[in-house]
DNA sequence: AAAACTTTGTGTCATTATGACACATTTGAA
DNA sequence: TTCAAATGTGTCATAATGACACAAAGTTTT
């Protein structure tokens, strides 16, 4: 890609057209005891945004990959190794962080909120979560990375089924709703998305019930895998509604 | 994001967190004349991929976005400023280019073949164009870009009306539906096909026919992007099929 | 001039997916 | 025992889809 030239090395030139790159994430996670889809936030590291919640993000390093860079900045916030992770978009305009050029890659990531608490106090963790609707400022442009993954995450949810990594592996149906109707922000019918749910075929009935609840207690189910990929092999999709 | 540290200030941890970064588009085009789709490819300017051929790509100037670079490169190989531009995904593994560090975006870009070949001649144009379904060895990481990008724009084509980027402006529904093949590559109803373009509402009949054909001539449409917005206000969305 | 050829253009029908909706069931609490 | 508050299931009308056959408009051939 670099142009012809006589005088430059490559490897000047590469230098001279190097700017600084951070990979930002959005880590997601739903709450059901309120019902709401929350992000995790820090607060600002950057001066001139003192105060302000942002994204958790970290410069890339010179020799990882952006993926690496994105594992290394969920397991330093959040103690987690495993995460769903998915690229979403670049963020490059020129003037976007105030000490220089530095271009973005945003990530969202899914994580069950019960696993981030385990690790709140063992690991000194400091980013807090935040109800998705209530977030109305953020650092830098991260206000529009968030509504770029948000977006993403809604496709993300309609065809593929990742909204399990938010839920405990043990769900009622129920919750799986409440997180689909979280997340597209719209009304679901109880009995279309279970039938929806039960034609692509692709949960497991543990035959356990919920405890404690002072009501009739729902069905215990998990994600199964082999099912998921057994419907893919068969050229079906997942897809809700 | 930076780090706090005592020693070195912001400007500096940024510089040596730098890394070089460039565009590379995918740029398709449809032949109508062989059913093919096809991408513009040049000859690789980096003497170890020599002879081998690579996407249109460039690297990122310090102080321009990456859509303006894209858009940069397009005007430069193409001669074309106004072009359907998408931006991909970020390739990013350390050792992906052999003189440094180079973290790439790929973006994917339609434009009418006929437009490419008007400027040929006149702007000593040197990309070509390549049938997707010869290629199959390209320099660097560009044939992982390329799948990426082809698997972008089956989801583009399926779900929003931009493959009239790709055909001339008065178009017949064969023509259109040869592209939807040629993409997606499946076979399609024609019956089906034209009911779905006719539900969806998006074209306008220009009360012209095909000249010059050795059977009944068929008639051809434009894109209508006002009919296709009030559909979108409608709260329905475009698919095929 | 008529017949043959080639491709465009349209309608029907069975099947499947969707959206709207009502009632029975299971638990704990009163 | 009854009540309250959920969970859990079935039906029906409508819309979308996939499979399919025949008529229409040109050109070429005879």
């Amino acid at each position: 890609m670099p142009a012809n030239t006589r005088e430059k090395s490559t490897a000047e030139i590469l230098n001279e057209h190097s700017v600084a790159m951070s990979v930002d994430c959005v880590v997601f996670g739903y709450d059901d005891t309120d019902g709401d889809l929350k992000v995790l936030l820090i607060k600002s590291e950057t001066k001139e945004f003192k105060d302000q919640w942002s994204l958790l993000g970290d410069l890339v390093l010179p020799t990882e990959s952006l993926n690496t860079a994105a594992t290394r900045i969920l397991k330093k916030r959040t103690g987690i190794e495993k995460v769903y992770l998915e690229q979403v978009e670049a963020f490059s305009a020129p003037d976007r962080h105030p000490a220089g050029r530095v271009v973005t890659i945003a990530y969202y990531s899914l994580i069950k909120i019960e696993d981030y608490e385990l690790n709140v106090e063992k690991l000194d963790l400091e980013a807090q979560w935040h109800s998705l609707r209530k977030i109305k400022k953020l650092a830098f442009d991260h206000k529009d990375i968030l509504k770029i993954c948000i977006k993403r995450l809604r496709r993300g949810l309609q065809e593929s089924p990742v909204g399990f990594s938010m839920l405990p592996n043990k769900f009622s149906l129920k919750q799986l709703q409440n997180l689909y109707e979280a997340v597209l922000g719209i009304e679901l019918d109880r009995r279309n998305f279970r039938r929806k749910l039960r034609n692509n075929d692709i949960l497991i009935e543990l035959g356990e019930t919920q405890k404690s609840v002072t009501h009739r207690p729902a069905e215990l189910y998990a994600f199964d895998k082999k099912k998921y990929k057994k419907l893919l092999a068969e050229g079906k999709r997942f897809s809700i509604p």
